[in-house]
DNA sequence: TGGTGTGAATGCCTTCACAGCG
DNA sequence: CGCTGTGAAGGCATTCACACCA
């Protein structure tokens, strides 16, 4: 077992191992190789085996990996074996979406709690969620034990939104917002901007072809 | 200029930097130095002297960058400077939100399509869309010129489609659904799961608190 | 003098390659 | 014999540091 930095992008490849492990479990298999788990998602099989290295040793030599086994431990190592309330601030196109998303709680992720700056909103029910004026996110957050806020403000008020959050003691943000968040070190940020992604791509049209 | 391969988080920052020289632009500023949009942007001013680098030479010794002209050369290499067709595939709540997000047209990005396999849900508009059944992904693809395609569908039936957008000679695809697509290396793939996003936050919530 | 542009150094992540185990 | 676990090698991106320029 390493108690190195874990890189970057091994996290995530943990999730999609685990995601993988699911289906194969469905379809009885019982163990798996890190070649054959490394096939089905395009990833070398060193890659797999020094991923889970940073974890422990999970597999048996000449035989792969138990998958039940090895689900069980990467459940464990991201935390899917608990609940998280999270909150929404900034009820607008993308957040009245994310009031609706069903995928919440496939990950033991629980609505808890949704903000708007626009008092013509306040006070509407979406989903069975009521939305809050803005200047509760202190209250609410804290005593609602909120550990994960979800940013789907215009940029010009997400810093602002940001700092109270952080000031109630937020963990993470995902941030949907086209700005950098400036936040202290032990809060998170997961940055999800649609025009950040869309940028890209059309990078990709207009250079490579 | 360099003409080696561009690394992959440069992009990324381009845009970053093409923001915020606008929003330099907007309080009347002429010139800025890399240490100040580094400042600016939680980055080295090395990184950003480096980043541009690939590309040209754009500053001035002791000076630093001219605003309007360092935008209007970003603009150029980021291919701001044309407009994109692109459609949604699959309008569930996300897609849904996707068609009415008004962000597309400040990227001179424009819905020409949208589809959907729920045969209820096609013929309806949304926006002045109008929703066109799956089958006709190749057909309205090559004939509208899109080339950037959005995936909005679940994860199952989310390789199926972006096969069709592939035959239909599709550059880009911008995919939500939480599988790794398998495609050819001409082909670019965003990855923007939110599912993903968040299970990076629920991992750094368990652990490093 | 102040700030760019860029080779060289560093650091991180992935891939290689193989000893060792079941 | 097949496959894991892991040091070592390699490759890529960021940071350093400085020659050079306005």
């Amino acid at each position: 077992m390493n108690k190195k930095k874990v890189p970057q992008g091994t996290i995530s490849r943990l999730f999609e191992y685990l995601r993988e492990l699911k289906n194969l479990s469905i379809i009885n298999i019982r163990t798996v190789s890190s070649s054959e788990l490394g096939e089905r998602l395009n990833l070398s099989d060193a890659q797999i085996r020094k991923d889970l290295g940073y974890f422990g040793s999970f597999g048996t030599s000449g035989a792969g990996y138990n998958i039940e086994e090895l689900k069980k431990a990467l459940e464990k190592i991201l935390g899917k074996d608990k609940a998280w309330n999270i909150c929404i601030v900034g009820i607008g196109h993308l957040g009245s979406a994310l009031l609706g998303y069903p995928g919440f709680k496939d990950h033991n992720l629980y609505v808890a709690a949704a903000f708007d700056s626009d008092l013509k909103k306040v006070g509407r029910t979406v989903g069975n969620i009521i939305i809050e004026p803005i200047e509760k996110i202190k209250s609410i957050v804290s005593s609602k034990r909120i550990s994960i806020a979800i940013i789907a403000t215009p940029a010009n008020t997400a810093q602002k939104v940001a700092n109270d959050l952080i000031t109630s003691g937020i963990e993470c943000i995902m941030n949907f917002a086209p700005i950098k968040l400036d936040v202290p070190e032990n809060v998170k940020v997961e940055d999800v901007d649609l025009s950040h992604a869309l940028e890209n791509l059309t990078y990709f049209a207009n250079n490579e072809k």
